[in-house]
RNA sequence: AGGCGCGUAGCUCAGUUGGUUAGAGCGCUACCUUGACACGGUAGAGGUCAGGAGUUCGAGUCUCCUCGUGCCUACCA
C-alpha cells in the first residue's frame, strides 16, 4: 500500500462517518501508518530520565501467531503504550528466534517433499537452504504482529542468528569456557532417536502411561541359585553389566560378589551392592545398564563398571546386541521377551504405571544415551571467583532484584533453581550457533576461540576441524536482554536500557527462558561496570526487574488448544470477525492472574459492541461540533484544559463527569501498576459506557441549545466540556484499543492533530483534573431519583411518551436538588413537574429510598397481586437486614471488638433499613385487599 | 511421589489486608424503532459462594478434612 494512502486519507467528517463501526476499514491503515512513520522508534534517553524497556519473547521464526502470542503482546503493548503516554522513553524490542530443531525439521520436511535429504546436500548447502527459507517466510509472524498494533521499535528487530548476536554468543561461550564453566564429557543424556540429537531435561515431557513390569530370572554362573530382576525395559538387558541389590537386603546376601549368567548372551555379570536398589520395589534386584539409564550410569561409576552401548543413534540394536542387531528397540523388546519366555526365564509380567519421557518437539520416546556432549556447569564456582551461576540466579530473586507476579512463581522458580543440574547445551543439529571449538587432527586438545584459530592451542598443528555440534537455542535467547543492546561492548543503549523493566511471558517458558536469562544475565552483566565506571552489583546485573507471568489461553471449553484436537483459534481469523481492538480488549479483560483464559467469542462480541458504542459516541460528538459551527461556535481544541477543571458554578454533570474521569484515571493507573489488566479494562469500560455514554451524553444534550442565542455561553461551555472529556477518554482508552481511538482522535482534530498519533500524547492524570466529591454525591442522588422514577413509571404503566409530575420528599435536600435540575428529570425520566412535598410519601405510586421519597402522579389501577408480591419481597429483605443488625448490635463482643467505623456504619444502615421497612410496611398495608 | 491452582448467577469470570443486603459481561424476561448507537435504550428476574468442621463479635475471604477438576516438577528398575 503506498504511503500516500494514509497521508491523504479522507477527512473524517460526521456526515462521512459510517453509521456502524467497521474495524477492517480502519485497523490496517493505522497499523501501516505506525510502522511507516516509525512512531515507536526511540534512542537512548539522557541518563536518569524515565524509561521503560521490554523485550518481546522472541517467537520461533517458523511460528504462526496464536492466541498465546496475542495475549502476551496485548499485555506488553498496553504496558508500553501506557508508559509511553506517561512521558517515559518506552522501548519494546521485537525479534525472532532461530529455533534450532523446529526450523531444521521444517526445512527437512520441505526437502522430503522434493525427495531430498539434508545428508545428501551436505551441511553448508543445507544451512544456506534454511537461510533461504528464513528470508522468504521468516517474517510472517512479525507481520502478523503488526496487525495487532504492537508498538514496538521495528528498527531494532533482531534475529538470534544475526551476526552481532552470533558474535556475542561466541564471546559468552568462550568466557564461560575460560571460567571453567563449560566442559565436555561423556554422560547419559536425553536422546531423541527421531531428531537424532541430545536434548535437555526441559525438552523432555513426561507422560504417565500404563506399562508392564517384567521379572526376569538371571541364573548364578555357578549354577547355584538365581536372582529375579524387575525391569520395564527388558531390551536393555543386552547392555547389562551387573545386577545391583541393597546391601541390607538379607534375601540377596549370599549373592554378594558372585557372578550371574546374563540370559541371551554369553556374558557373565557381577552382583553389586548399592543403596539405590530399594528392597520394596519389584524384586529388590535391579539390572544395571549404564549406557541406557541415568541411574544405572551412576551405579556404574560408583562400581567402576564398563558401559555397553547396544543402540545406534536411531535406537536400533547395534552389533553389541548380537543376534538382535538391526532390530528397532520395541521390536527387540518383543523378540527378547519371546526368547526369554521360551527359555522359561520370564518369571512374571505385572501391570505397572510409570511415566515415559518424550521429545517435546516430536513426541518420540526419549532414549537415554551415553554420548559426548557439552555442558554448562551451573553449580560450580567460576575461575574468576564469585558465585556459581545458579547461586547468583537464586540470590537475584531471593534478594528481590527480580520480582515475580503472581508471586507464587517465585517459589516455583526457587525450587527448580535449587535442584538444577548441569545444562546440556550441545545439539547434534546443523541449524544453529556452531560451537566455537576446534578439534586437532594431531592431538586430543580442543581449542575454544572467539574466531577461527590458526593453530591448535595444544600442539600447534594447523589441521583443525570445527566442532559439528550447535548450541541449544535457549543459550542464545538467554543472552538477549544484554546482547540486543550491543554487549559485550559498553554501548549507550546497554547503559540506557539494561536492565529491562518487565518481562511478560507465559509460565511454559519459565525455566526454558526466564530462568536462563536470570542465570546468564546475572553472571555476565556482573562483570560489566556501570555506565559511570563503578562496579555493578547483582541489583543491576539482572536482566529485568519484574516478571509478569500470564495464563494460558484455552478454548471456550477450557481445553488446551492443539492442532491435533483441531480447536485452535486463529487470532487473525477472530480479528477479521471482530476487529483487533475488540479481541485485544477481550484478552485484557479476561487476563486475571492465576487462572487460564477460556477464550470466549461471546465476550469478544460484547467488546465489539463496546467499540461500536465508542464509535457512535464519536459520531454524536462530531455532530455537535458541526451544529456548533453552523451556529457560529468554533472550539479550539488546544485550549480545552480548563474544561477539565470546572469551577463550582459549572453544571453538575460537568463537575461529575470530570470527577469520574479523574477517579477512573487513578483506578487505571493503580490497576496497570499491579498488572491487573482485567481491572483496568473494567474501569475504562464502565466509565466510557456506564457513565460517559449512559448519563453524561444524555444530560449534555440539554445544554447544547445551538438555536438559542441567549444560551450561547452555556452551550459553548457545555460543548467544550464534552469535547475535553471525550478527548481525554479516548486517550485513556487508547492503550487498550489503539486503532479505534486513533481513528476518532485524528478525525476529531480534523487533520491538525497536536501529535502524529494519540499514542504520543499524554495519559490522563487524576491530579490534572478537578475532583469534586460534593458534585459527585449530588449527581448520584439525582441518578438514584431518576432510576426510581423510571421504575415507578414502569410499574404504573405510564406510556413512554407521556410526561407525569412527581412529588419529592426529602430531609436531606434531594427535593431541592430535584427542583434545580427539573430539565434533567424531564429529559431522563419524563417528569413534567417536580413538586416538593412536606410530608413523607407512601402508597402504590410512591417509593422510598434512604435519601428521599418520590411519588409519580399518575392514576392507574395497579396490579395489586404483583405489587403485593414485590413489596413483600422487599419487606422480607429489610426484615432480614434488621434481624442481622439487631443480632450484631445486641452482641456485646461485637460492640467491644469491632472497629467503631463498622459499628457506626451498621447503626446508620440499621436506621435506614428501619425507615424503609416502615414505609414498605405501610405501603403493603395500604394495598386494597382482594 | 512431591508441589501449585481452581470450584461464586444458565454460561465465562471479578471479589483487594475477614466488616454490614456478593458484582460484571453474555444469555434470559418485559417494554421502547426518542434526531450517536437495535453491535442500542429502560426496567427486571436469577446465587443456601462445591460439601463438612473449626477459628472469630463477624468467613465467599483464614485453618483443617472430603469430593470434583486442571497443571507443574521428579534420576518411580
Amino acid at each position: 500500500m503506498p504511503a500516500a494512502f494514509y497521508v491523504r486519507r479522507k477527512k473524517l467528517m460526521p456526515q462521512e462517518l459510517s453509521k456502524s463501526y467497521d474495524p477492517t476499514a480502519i485497523e490496517e491503515r493505522w497499523a501501516q501508518y505506525w510502522v511507516a512513520e516509525e512512531l515507536f522508534h526511540v534512542t537512548a534517553p539522557e541518563p536518569g530520565s524515565a524509561r521503560f524497556t521490554q523485550l518481546l519473547p522472541p517467537p520461533n521464526v517458523t511460528g504462526r501467531l496464536h492466541m498465546g502470542h496475542m495475549l502476551n503482546q496485548t499485555e506488553m503493548d498496553i504496558l508500553t503504550r501506557w508508559h509511553r503516554m506517561r512521558g517515559e522513553t518506552a522501548l519494546w524490542v521485537p525479534g525472532t528466534d532461530h529455533a534450532g530443531i523446529a526450523t531444521q525439521m521444517m526445512v527437512e520436511r520441505q526437502l522430503a517433499g522434493e525427495g531430498k535429504k539434508r545428508q545428501d546436500m551436505g551441511r553448508e548447502a543445507f544451512v544456506e537452504r534454511v537461510w533461504e527459507w528464513k528470508r522468504h517466510y521468516g517474517g510472517a509472524i512479525l507481520d502478523q504482529m503488526k496487525r495487532l498494533g504492537a508498538s514496538v521499535d521495528w528498527s531494532r528487530e533482531y534475529f538470534t542468528m544475526d551476526e552481532h548476536l552470533s558474535a556475542a554468543v561466541r564471546e559468552s561461550f568462550v568466557r564461560l569456557y575460560e571460567q571453567g564453566l563449560i566442559y565436555r564429557g561423556v554422560y547419559i543424556v536425553n536422546w531423541c532417536p527421531r531428531c537424532q540429537t541430545a536434548i535437555s531435561d526441559l525438552e523432555v515431557v513426561h507422560e504417565e502411561q500404563q506399562g508392564k513390569l517384567y521379572e526376569i530370572r538371571y541364573d548364578a554362573a555357578d549354577g547355584n541359585g538365581s536372582i529375579v530382576v524387575a525391569t520395564t525395559r527388558p531390551e536393555t538387558m543386552l547392555g547389562d553389566v551387573a545386577v545391583a541389590v541393597n546391601p541390607k537386603d538379607e534375601r540377596y546376601a549370599k549373592f554378594h560378589g558372585r557372578m550371574l549368567k546374563l540370559p541371551l548372551t554369553d556374558r557373565e555379570i557381577p552382583v553389586v551392592t548399592d543403596d539405590w536398589a530399594t528392597p520394596e520395589f519389584g524384586t529388590g534386584a535391579v539390572k544395571v545398564t549404564p549406557a541406557h539409564d541415568p541411574n544405572d550410569f551412576a551405579i556404574g561409576q560408583r562400581h567402576n563398571l564398563p558401559s555397553i552401548n547396544i543402540m545406534d543413534e536411531s535406537a536400533h540394536i547395534n552389533e553389541a546386541g548380537g543376534v538382535y542387531a538391526g532390530l528397532e528397540r520395541f521390536q527387540a523388546r518383543t523378540k527378547i521377551l519371546e526368547d526369554l519366555d521360551a527359555l522359561g526365564l520370564l518369571v512374571a509380567v505385572k501391570e505397572h504405571t510409570n511415566s515415559v519421557g518424550k521429545c517435546d518437539r516430536c513426541k518420540t520416546i526419549v532414549e537415554p544415551r551415553l554420548s559426548k556432549q557439552w555442558f554448562m556447569a551451573v553449580n560450580k564456582t567460576p575461575k574468576r571467583g564469585g558465585n556459581s551461576i545458579a547461586a547468583d540466579a537464586i540470590r537475584a530473586v531471593e534478594e528481590g532484584h527480580v520480582r515475580f507476579t503472581p508471586e507464587q512463581y517465585r517459589k516455583t522458580y526457587d525450587e527448580w533453581m535449587k535442584n538444577i543440574h548441569d545444562w546440556c547445551i550441545s545439539r547434534q543439529l546443523w541449524w544453529g550457533h556452531r560451537i566455537p571449538a576446534w578439534h586437532c587432527a594431531k592431538c586430543p586438545e580442543v581449542t575454544v576461540a572467539r574466531e577461527t584459530p590458526a593453530a591448535c592451542s595444544g600442539c600447534g598443528a594447523t589441521a583443525l576441524t570445527q566442532e559439528t555440534d550447535v548450541l541449544d537455542t535457549w543459550f542464545s535467547s538467554g543472552l538477549l536482554p544484554f546482547t540486543v543492546f550491543g554487549w559485550p561492548k559498553q554501548t549507550t543503549d546497554l547503559a540506557a536500557f539494561y536492565p529491562t523493566d518487565v518481562l511478560v511471558t507465559g509460565f511454559d517458558i519459565l525455566f526454558f527462558w526466564v530462568a536462563r536469562m536470570i542465570m546468564l544475565g546475572s553472571h555476565f552483566m556482573l562483570d560489566m561496570p556501570m555506565p559511570d565506571g563503578s562496579a555493578r552489583t547483582l541489583k543491576d546485573a539482572v536482566p529485568f526487574r519484574e516478571v509478569y507471568i500470564h495464563a494460558l489461553v484455552r478454548d471456550a471449553d477450557r481445553q488446551k488448544m492443539s492442532k491435533t484436537k483441531g480447536n485452535v483459534i486463529d487470532p487473525i481469523d477472530i480479528i477479521g470477525r471482530f476487529g483487533t481492538d475488540a479481541v485485544r480488549f477481550t484478552l485484557a479483560s479476561m487476563a486475571s492472574p492465576g487462572t487460564d483464559i477460556a477464550f470466549s467469542e461471546a465476550r469478544t462480541e460484547g467488546n465489539r459492541a463496546f467499540a461500536n458504542k465508542i464509535w457512535n459516541s464519536a459520531r454524536f460528538v462530531f455532530m455537535q461540533v458541526e451544529r456548533a459551527k453552523e451556529a457560529g461556535i468554533t472550539v479550539d481544541l488546544s485550549t480545552l484544559a480548563p474544561a477539565l477543571n470546572p469551577t463550582a458554578d459549572a453544571p453538575i454533570e460537568a463537575q461529575w463527569i470530570v470527577s469520574r474521569l479523574a477517579a477512573t484515571a487513578a483506578d487505571v493507573h493503580r490497576a496497570l501498576g499491579e498488572y491487573r489488566f482485567d481491572e483496568a479494562a473494567a474501569f475504562v469500560y464502565q466509565f466510557f459506557w456506564g457513565e460517559l455514554c449512559d448519563w453524561y451524553l444524555e444530560i449534555v444534550k440539554l445544554r447544547l441549545n445551538f438555536d438559542d442565542a441567549a444560551k450561547k455561553d452555556e452551550t459553548e461551555a457545555a460543548l467544550r466540556t464534552l469535547i475535553a472529556v471525550f478527548e481525554a477518554a479516548l486517550r485513556m482508552l487508547s492503550p487498550f484499543m489503539p486503532f479505534i481511538t486513533e481513528e476518532i482522535w485524528q478525525a476529531l482534530y480534523d487533520g491538525k492533530p497536536p501529535a502524529k498519533s494519540i499514542a504520543l500524547t499524554a495519559y490522563p492524570q487524576a491530579a490534572q483534573m478537578k475532583n469534586n466529591p460534593e458534585a459527585v454525591a449530588a449527581m448520584e442522588t439525582l441518578q438514584q431519583l431518576i432510576v426510581t422514577v423510571r421504575g415507578l413509571r414502569k410499574e404504573l404503566a405510564v406510556p413512554e411518551k407521556e410526561a407525569a409530575p412527581i412529588d419529592v420528599y426529602s430531609v436531606l435536600g434531594a427535593d431541592a436538588l430535584a427542583s434545580e435540575n427539573e430539565v434533567m428529570l424531564a429529559r431522563l425520566a419524563r417528569v413534567s413537574d417536580v413538586r416538593i412535598a412536606d410530608v413523607a410519601l407512601s402508597g402504590t405510586n410512591a417509593r422510598s429510598t434512604a435519601g428521599f421519597d418520590v411519588a409519580v402522579i399518575y392514576e392507574r389501577q395497579i396490579d395489586v397481586a404483583a405489587e403485593r408480591e414485590r413489596l413483600s419481597k422487599d419487606l422480607a429483605k429489610y426484615e432480614k437486614g434488621l434481624a442481622g443488625a439487631k443480632r450484631q448490635l445486641g452482641n456485646e463482643a461485637f460492640l467491644a471488638k469491632a472497629p467503631q467505623a463498622v459499628v457506626d456504619g451498621l447503626k446508620k444502615q440499621q436506621a435506614e433499613t428501619k425507615l424503609l421497612y416502615d414505609k414498605t410496611k405501610a405501603a403493603l398495608d395500604a394495598l386494597p385487599s382482594e
